[in-house]
DNA sequence: ACAGCCATGTAAGTCGTTACATGATTGC
DNA sequence: GCAATCATGTAACGACTTACATGGCTGT
């Protein structure tokens, strides 16, 4: 359902193709949702059956065309009803979580390598929003020109603090990530120094492989 | 893929049934992995077929029986070889932040109430989140204890460590999306004041209902 | 000519949800 | 006897991923 709902929020900004939808799941709604292409079409095409966009085919160089899509006044209407309607929460599902819980299994070496990975990736994700967060408050992006064209200054100042204050909440997000991966690596060490032991033991070992002397 | 190894990882601890199991994720993993049982029952099976767990029917009460599950030697293998892999990070999604990008759309009111559902949701998981870690700390939990069973304190304080580490983390991301929610309230009531609006005004007003004398 | 981008699709399969369905056991 | 809980399943559907597939356009 909640594609459905960010294909018409970005339409509304403008009329784009599928493909430039596509980009746009990279850039401007990155990480807040996303889409591949062979999800996006079929999704379009259902759209406008429900009337909720129009196509129009438009010329591409001499022969080929494109499909450039835009909303109608019934997928702004559905829009303001999910805006409107409050959001039954989720149960999350985290894989990096569920490992960290069963990371006794693991090697010290191993675990410190994942909470290392979890910090790489939140770091540069934070730096990512950090620019993104400029170019909004700024309103300095082609989807933002797009949408607050014609728009009166009370409206364009809700339209972008509002956007603001999302990228802004994964920016927190990302630096929470970030303070409990460095925890995460700092307690792989400990526990590694406090058992004695080397990177690629285990605080839990398998049991002990059958042909090798190693009973004592 | 992860179901799999969420259901190991329980069954490490202790032999269930798929019933248990299901309970287990609304207590034990809640908010790390979740699944219901139409979807355990038929997974167990195909762990038992692949050889990670086996199954022995046991009895209860006069008549009926039920399956109970054991990990296998091959199944803690598994556990081991995922816990040392790195998680490939995986694009969020998340409704919630989606719909506040978008919600210009939404009356002030409204705006509100979203962030308001959001802080109660998160300050609710808060607490439930506090008196899980204080159990974990005192190892005091049923999967807890039979987890520990045997293991040398070395062991154990990793094994309890680790999770302690996963759900300090949901508790300081719960507070930042409480900290999140509360900005976002007062944000919805700036932005109405800033406006002059009322409650069940909006940003962007829809097109007016053309049968109402409202020209002029 | 060729690379890289623009543009659009299909098909198979996995994962997860919701709803339907059944029946035994336990405690009051 | 009845309600709550224990216990296990199936079926249909929806959301998403991965891989396969095609072909035009643009600049060098």
């Amino acid at each position: 359902m909640s594609l459905r709902l960010a294909l018409l929020g970005l339409l509304e900004a403008k009329p784009m193709t599928g493909y430039e939808l596509a980009k746009a799941f990279d850039v401007s709604l990155a990480n807040t949702w996303y889409a591949n292409h062979s999800q996006i079409y079929p999704e379009l095409r259902r759209l406008e059956q429900d009337e909720l966009v129009t196509a129009c085919e438009v010329a591409r160089g001499k022969r080929a065309t494109k499909k450039r899509y835009e909303i109608t006044e019934a997928g702004c209407a559905q829009l303001r009803a999910w805006a409107e309607s409050v959001v039954v929460p989720e149960r999350q599902r985290d894989e990096a979580m569920l490992k960290s819980t069963y990371l006794e299994w693991a090697t010290y070496g191993q675990a410190r390598r994942q909470f290392e990975a979890h910090l790489t990736e939140s770091e540069q994700q934070r730096i990512k929003w950090l620019a993104h967060v400029e170019d909004l408050r700024n309103r300095d992006t082609d989807l933002m020109r797009a949408r607050l064209a014609g728009a009166d200054e009370a409206a364009a100042a809700a339209i972008t603090a509002y956007k603001v204050h999302v990228i802004e909440g994964l920016i927190k997000r990302a630096e929470g990530e970030i303070a409990w991966a460095r925890r995460g690596i700092e307690l792989a060490d400990e526990l590694r120094a406090k058992a004695g032991a080397a990177a690629d033991d285990r605080p839990v070992e398998p049991a002990p492989p059958i042909d090798q002397g190693a009973a004592g």
